[in-house]
RNA sequence: CGGGGUAUAGCGCAGCCCGGUAGCGCAUCUGCUUUGGGAGCAGAGGGUCGCAGGUUCGAAUCCUGCUGCCCCGACCA
């Protein structure tokens, strides 16, 4: 992509709603325009990165086994009424009335539509298990949106429902999700750790929080230095083998880790000094066995082996990849902006013409550009009428990975320069050379 | 939902106390010079001062009501 034609408005001030600093960023590299408390449009450049979470967040939920659909935003309240959660969920569910004075709701979850869609069309326990899920935008209506996408009032959440016969079966699906939730936030270049948590308005008994540390996180955590070592379960693992993922569940519930909410300060104070470590987390997903708590009242049952109709047990797995967007800033950031991990960068590669108009300098970046883009690679090339220094603050702003340097000094040598965004590492190399690294790396 | 702020050009702000027809920096546009870490000079454009009432000869400024937004607390992917 050409900067010149690219649409990135980069703001040079903050704009003073923006309070912490994946917001400030955020809003800086023109990643985001709020429209309204909590609601916010994505502009080009905070777009490819939400949909590169996306991709990742899809491709581990499919080799886990579960199953992309897509529901509606918009529900009807008649099927929360029948799982009694249309009065209890409260001011925080936007309700609407369609022309007819029908009620209607702007979805804030969707385990009533997932079970309606399960019942309508599975009979037999032959069927299970079975796991659906979609990346659809939320509403909840937050009494007090904050922290830009952190906290929004309309949030893209990925919700994944799993459905079972008995409770050992769920366990196994509740295993599946955990696994491939270490793996989805391992491959952002987060270390995301499972704490226990409270099952809240969603209800159930087996729940965990996946929390990220960060400086700037919401809540309290506690947990085991132990975990800040594990590994991420392997890209083979077999996740139809329950023992397999049962045994990474075992491995990353072996150690102390709560929020402040479910803190047992004699447990943690039990632990060595030297072990205990107390921090700040964002949450980036949340999973839940709740069992037979929609399937019952809302008649979702199958045929089991003995004949007999049997009310099927669920979970819910939750991610927001528009909160992931705004954590990995937090995670990922400097004095002079952001440091985008690889896997979510919007480009690889930021291509820096230091002299436009130079016949020499153009040629060698148009030369560059149109090699690393037909070898897959994603460069954004600025390309603008620039100085220097402008290119430089914009590219160390937006964080993309390498930053590539073209200027008509280092040509007159045959050299142009490559600098990793996150070291600052520099190295003084030919065209060539450049691009074969960048090549070889995948951009990556 | 309680408490506290704030609203003036795209962004950041001054002006308000003490009423007299709106200003600064950045950004934008034009020209010239400049070109390896957010350049310099000259010129230009852009605002019914959040909305609605009121007071006054006259309101960004004083009064009343409303709305938006932000922050702190209680609640949440």
């Amino acid at each position: 992509m050409r900067l010149s034609k690219y649409f990135l408005p980069i703001l040079r001030e903050t704009p003073k709603e923006a309070e912490i600093v994946s917001h400030r960023l955020m809003l800086r590299a023109g990643m985001l325009r709020q429209e309204s408390a909590g609601i916010y449009a994505w502009l080009p450049l905070g777009l490819r990165v939400l949909n590169k979470i996306n991709a990742i967040v899809r491709e581990e939920q499919n080799r886990a086994g579960a199953i992309e659909m897509l529901m509606p935003t918009i529900q009807s309240a008649d099927l929360w009424r029948e799982s009694n959660r249309y009065d209890d969920y409260g001011k925080e569910m936007l309700r609407i009335k369609d022309r007819h004075e029908r009620e209607m709701l702007f979805g804030p979850t969707n385990e009533e539509m997932v079970t309606e869609i399960f019942r309508a069309y599975v009979r037999s326990y032959k069927d299970l298990p079975l796991n659906l899920y979609h990346i659809q935008w939320k509403f909840r209506d937050e009494v007090r949106p904050r922290f830009g996408v952190m906290r929004s009032r309309e949030f893209l959440m990925k919700d994944a429902y799993s459905f079972d016969l008995d409770q050992a079966s769920a366990e196994h699906s509740y295993a599946r999700m955990f696994t491939a939730y270490l793996r989805t936030f391992a491959r952002m270049g987060l270390k995301a750790i499972p704490m226990r948590a409270d099952t809240g308005p969603i209800g159930g008994k087996l729940s965990h929080e996946f929390i990220i540390l960060a400086s700037t996180g919401e809540s309290e955590v506690f947990c085991h230095k132990d975990f800040l070592d594990f590994d991420a379960p392997p890209a083979d693992i077999d996740f139809d083998d329950a023992k397999a993922v049962g045994g990474v569940v075992e491995k990353w519930t072996s150690r102390y880790a709560a929020t402040s909410d479910m803190h047992d300060v004699s447990a943690f104070g039990a632990l060595s000094g030297d072990d205990q470590v107390s921090a700040r987390g964002i949450e980036v997903g949340h999973i839940f066995y709740f069992g037979t708590k929609y399937s019952e009242p809302m008649r979702a049952v199958v045929n089991g082996p003995d004949g007999k109709e049997t009310p099927v047990h669920m979970g819910s797995y939750g991610i927001g990849p528009s909160r992931l967007v705004a954590a990995l800033i937090e995670a990922n950031h400097d004095d002079a902006g952001i440091i985008w991990p690889a896997a979510v960068a919007p480009f690889h590669v930021g291509l820096a013409n230091l002299k436009v108009g130079d016949a020499a300098t153009d040629a060698a970046c148009a030369d560059l550009y149109a090699r690393l883009t037909k070898a897959g690679i994603e460069v954004l090339y600025d390309d603008r009428d620039e100085r220097p220094g402008a290119k430089f603050a914009t590219l160390d702003l937006i964080g993309l990975p390498t930053q590539v340097i073209v200027g008509p000094k280092g040509l007159a040598d045959g050299k142009i320069e490559m600098k990793d965004r996150r070291t600052g590492a520099r190295e003084t190399l030919s065209p060539d050379e450049a691009f074969n690294k960048l090549a070889a790396s995948g951009g990556l």
